[in-house]
DNA sequence: CCACTGCATAGATGAGTGTCAATATCGAGG
DNA sequence: CCTCGATATTGACACTCATCTATGCAGTGG
């Protein structure tokens, strides 16, 4: 529903944290997507994915990145796949892998509207009223 | 330290997934705030709070709205305050909770990008490209 | 057909996490 | 003071998770 920004990925309509509280049902998708975030090796795994040239990225250029056994990585690239955070398609030899925008929109979309009400409520943070 | 752009808070400049590949030490920050949106319950606490008149809640309005004990609710809403995301203040016998807006820009900073950037490049999830 | 390379899966293990009951702490009010 | 209500802390326990080694599976190329 809703008119979307042009230029700007709105995955689920409007919803944000400070319109009003996250339904169990929401909270739980959203907190299944973050927690794949929640690890720095899958962050700088869906970075380099996503920074790499085409947005796409071989594992064979991702493993060697990192201080960890081949099967470790492959195992955090499924928890990103899993999260539909990422998706992947094999190449002959190889396997690729890609961002999925909408996923990532979404849970910006749900943090920006947070940040920018809440800068604009109060400057700075701390609370707004101090009633004794 | 660092100015600030006014109404809109960017808490490091312009880091994004997309721009190159997340350094160790950031990535190991961001990951300790994804981590603690990664559990329902706090996604869900961290809504209530924000979305609270005025932008914070007391701990005696949150902890009634779970099937929780009182100190499971306090535990997540000291992991929450341990990564950042929100402060509290006591008063009187109550204490107040409101969510930190840098840390929830920098967060929503971190993905958007990503997810705008990968969505003009290719229309919709999927590769761009197809080299057999 | 066979060996080799790239990646995924299976099973094991130590560390971390969500939850609770019990207890401590902190302010308010009599 | 002494008690009471509101939160936080502690300790215990079951469960999940990050990591490894070993193994399996799919293409490639001789």
């Amino acid at each position: 529903m809703s008119n979307q920004t042009v230029g700007l990925v709105r995955a689920t309509c409007c919803s944000s944290l400070v319109d009003e509280p996250l339904t169990r049902d929401l909270a739980g998708d959203l907190a299944g997507m973050f927690k794949a975030l929640g690890d720095p090796v899958r962050l700088r795994l869906l970075s380099m994915i996503a920074s790499y040239p085409g947005g796409e990225a071989c594992v064979c250029d991702l493993t060697p990145a990192f201080d960890l056994s081949q099967p470790t990585v492959s195992h955090h690239l499924k928890m990103l796949r899993e999260a539909g955070l990422v998706e992947c398609e094999r190449r002959g030899t190889w396997v690729f892998y890609w961002a999925v925008p909408s996923a990532l929109a979404q849970l910006s979309a749900v943090l920006g509207p947070a940040a920018t009400f809440a800068a604009d409520v109060c400057a700075g943070p701390g609370p707004l009223a101090r009633r004794s």
